[in-house]
DNA sequence: AACTGTTTGTGATATGTATCACAATTATAT
DNA sequence: ATATAATTGTGATACATATCACAAACAGTT
């Protein structure tokens, strides 16, 4: 149930600021919002895909069961669009998505999806600028995780945590280690070491969940040499 | 020096050839055409971009410069668009191409490719699916990296070669070991090795660049397996 | 409050691949 | 044809991280 309508919707896409009246009335009839809490998933690897999902408020995770183990390959925070390319490149979403923290999003038929790309050239193009952004820091995180040892993948998604996510040099993970594994690409054993050491080593304080980077430059000075 | 107008090219993209004769002759109007030999460089990581690039003929490799060394991110066969993320995601080259055979290539002014993608839909559609495949593709490929051990990443760009690129299980490879290493993220001796001991256990036949796929099924199985 | 299940940390060991060194082979230049 | 440069293959060793085992701490349930 929408808790008000898309015209009067205060967080609009930066494709959806471009459609006319006419066109979020169409966009409104055929756009369903539901509230997701965390843990819960959105969509999953493996399903029929046939919405478009528009992520409102929250923070998701993008999943993949490859051939040895689950792979987080990224974390999205809102507002942003969720499998853009599983729902128009593919007819099976290649991967999941599932809520980090209490979360809304919009399911918009994908045929009316396709109806606005065609009527709205200014729509049509701030999807791909943003289909375009996402491939880049796609390409920038698998250069990081293919190329840098754990100590450099480690360090540069807490930098990541604090710089991108929460704006802050002190947070609450919104992973547990094994999850925390699962995105750096490495065990629960290892990632337990690395914040121990990093903790004797002063860079940063790792209570539980609760991360605090004491020493920003070095962190990411190590996240730049690997 | 264009050896045919945008018109009558017969290479034209799924994209282009939503286009009406108006459109095609604004499009061939800042549109040129160039030739590379093997080797040669298209765009260079860390200069500016301002063409989107579509490769009419041949095949190319997309390179970046990471933290620790050069890697292949992969390679593109034409008919295709090249740096289309970084050209409309970013101002500069987040990586390089260079030409891995003689390859033909149509450079198209910025400002007149958003005209196009601002006056037909259908246009601007094909350019989403194909980035919306490209993604798909990266992803699939990334998993592969990083999950992967070397035996299971050798063996599914080999594969890779036999079925999207050369459409035979018998070709020539268009790299040096030095430059399958980069591809495959791992070091020349290791793709030594490794290309021996396949070899040895007659899964393949590799006589330097030349390579046969012997035991399609084997090669398969530890491309699947990792 | 007690019990059960889950998560986390640490030690020990195994494994895969990088690195280094060097020689052999191949390609290119003269 | 010869010399030089580049590429490749192989052996030996080093190193980073996975895996296994187990105990401790924490979270959830009764």
């Amino acid at each position: 149930m929408k808790s008000t309508s898309c015209s009067s919707c205060l967080l609009k896409s930066k494709a959806v600021i471009n459609l006319g009246d006419n066109e979020l009335d169409i966009l409104d009839k055929s756009c369903v919002q539901a509230t997701f809490d965390r843990g819960e998933t959105i969509f999953k690897q493996g399903a029929l895909s046939s919405n478009i999902i528009y992520l409102q408020t929250g923070l998701i995770k993008l999943m993949i069961k490859g051939p040895n183990r689950v792979q987080i390959l990224r974390l999205k925070k809102a507002p942003c669009y969720l499998g853009l390319p599983t729902t128009m490149g593919d007819k099976i979403n290649n991967y999941s998505a599932s809520a980090l923290e209490k979360s809304t999003a919009c399911f918009i038929d994908m045929n009316t999806f396709k109806e606005l790309l065609r009527i709205n050239p200014a729509f049509s193009y701030e999807i791909i600028i943003e289909l375009c952004k996402n491939e880049l820091e796609q390409f920038k995180r698998c250069v990081t995780l293919v190329q840098n040892q754990i100590f450099g993948r480690l360090a540069s998604n807490l930098i990541s945590f604090a710089d991108d996510i929460y704006s802050s040099h002190e947070y609450e993970l919104p992973l547990n280690r094994n999850e925390l594994a699962d995105l750096v690409c490495t065990s629960r054993e290892t990632i337990s070491r690395i914040l121990s050491d990093l903790t004797k080593e002063r860079i940063i304080e790792a209570n539980g969940k609760h991360i605090k980077i004491i020493n920003y430059n070095m962190l990411k000075e190590i996240s730049r040499k690997g």
